[in-house]
DNA sequence: CGTCAAGGAAGTGTATGCAATCGCTGTGCC
DNA sequence: GGCACAGCGATTGCATACACTTCCTTGACG
């Protein structure tokens, strides 16, 4: 098997969950992977213990799927499962832009502004991969002023979910400057205190970009049917 | 101590789960309550090892608060984060019965209707108990009529940590009948498919039980600090 | 040739032991 | 009298050992 870096040890659960997290979100863990309790173990040099309790940890946020005596494998889902996530994650978005819209400080406003602003540069670049994380410091900001932490908990949770099936979002041609003009019309509502619309363009955006990714995902988890 | 029950031990870490759980959410374990690995342990005559596991998972669910080093204990909630929590309860109501509005089957609808109409039987004998139980039901009607899996995992993750801090709802005067007539005005708009309607009533009426409970859960806290 | 059963290997579930950390108490010093 | 520090008990974190379940393989029988 071609087993990845040296492996960075971060010697607790925490460490591991991380770093496992971290693997799945980025897809160096592909959904459907085995992850076996003993090879974890002697790949981060810990004992089964540890790796036990990372397993369990992540199976409870939903990024792995535990059976019992039937060991751990990253979480799949199915269409109808990963559909129902992306809506709940447009009514989520909606939610926060309306509490935003109106509860957000000015200072919050001010900020959400500029880095939006600042953003049409790397539109005008071409650079995805800056881009998207723009576009994460966006979005959590959007759910920051909220301000409400709950909701921020489950977006948050749905989001890191949601993270192995979307990776590829901004490969799609033009996506990026899509996705700044949707941010704009939030940033515009959010700004004016228009809590209806900021709530209507957060869903909007995020409808759209569940279509992007549900094309993704689906030919991907083709090709990766094909291959097991 | 009053060391509690005999305790019937469910022998894996799904039956620790379970009772802990349920003696949280019934508050036989009061929030701010230590959870002693060995105690828990012996009390259920198992080793430490699920007693771990199972506080691990109940840690992420949220109703156990888990820090390094320094052991587990009943989740105790912040004012501003219960009211998020309540918060986000109505948003994540309102959705589901907007969609349940726009989705539900009509066996789904008969059904609700029909538990909902029977339960007035319960709020006439003032059968406090019975009523809490339906009341469960028709919430989790509600959540399912929305055919969104995961907004109803999510729902039901938010209600079971509020669980504990909302026992003593229907034991205000007059709140049984309050809450029928609050359920009527939802089932009413869900029956005619009023998405709207049924969004604002939901909302509405978790607003007013987070009111009554926010009540309790104030003057229950002050009592547990002064004793603690 | 296909099917089913039995055996074995792999992997998880649980128990226990040891080391490290945290909090407390008692003592000494300022 | 109050504060700081050291020693100790209690409890958690991690490692290892053992038992049980599952799955795959192999062989025999229909």
């Amino acid at each position: 098997m071609a087993s990845g870096p040296p492996v960075r040890s971060g010697k607790t659960v925490e460490g591991l969950v991380r770093a496992l997290a971290d693997d799945i979100v980025s897809g160096r863990l592909e959904p459907g992977a085995r992850l076996d309790e003993v090879s974890l173990a002697q790949r981060h040099e810990v004992s089964r213990t540890p790796v036990r309790e990372a397993l369990v940890r992540l199976s409870a946020i939903g990024l792995v799927d535990r059976q019992p005596n039937r060991g751990a494998v990253v979480a799949v889902l199915s269409d109808e499962h990963l559909n129902s996530m992306f809506e709940a994650m447009a009514e989520l978005e909606g939610v926060c832009a309306r509490l935003a819209a109106q509860r957000m400080t000015t200072s919050e406003r001010n900020q959400l502004d500029a880095v939006h602003r600042d953003a049409a540069r790397l539109v005008y670049l071409g650079a995805e991969e800056e881009y998207a994380q723009h576009n994460v410091d966006f979005h959590q900001r959007l759910y920051a002023g909220a301000h409400n932490r709950h909701i921020q908990e489950l977006v948050s949770l749905t989001r890191s979910r949601l993270a192995p099936f979307r990776r590829a979002q901004f490969r799609m041609p033009g996506r990026l400057a899509k996705s700044w003009d949707e941010h704009d019309v939030i940033v515009t509502a959010i700004l004016r205190g228009d809590a209806a619309a900021a709530e209507a363009a957060a869903r909007s955006h995020v409808a759209i970009v569940s279509d992007a990714s549900s094309e993704f995902v689906h030919s991907h988890q083709k090709a990766v049917a094909e291959r097991g």
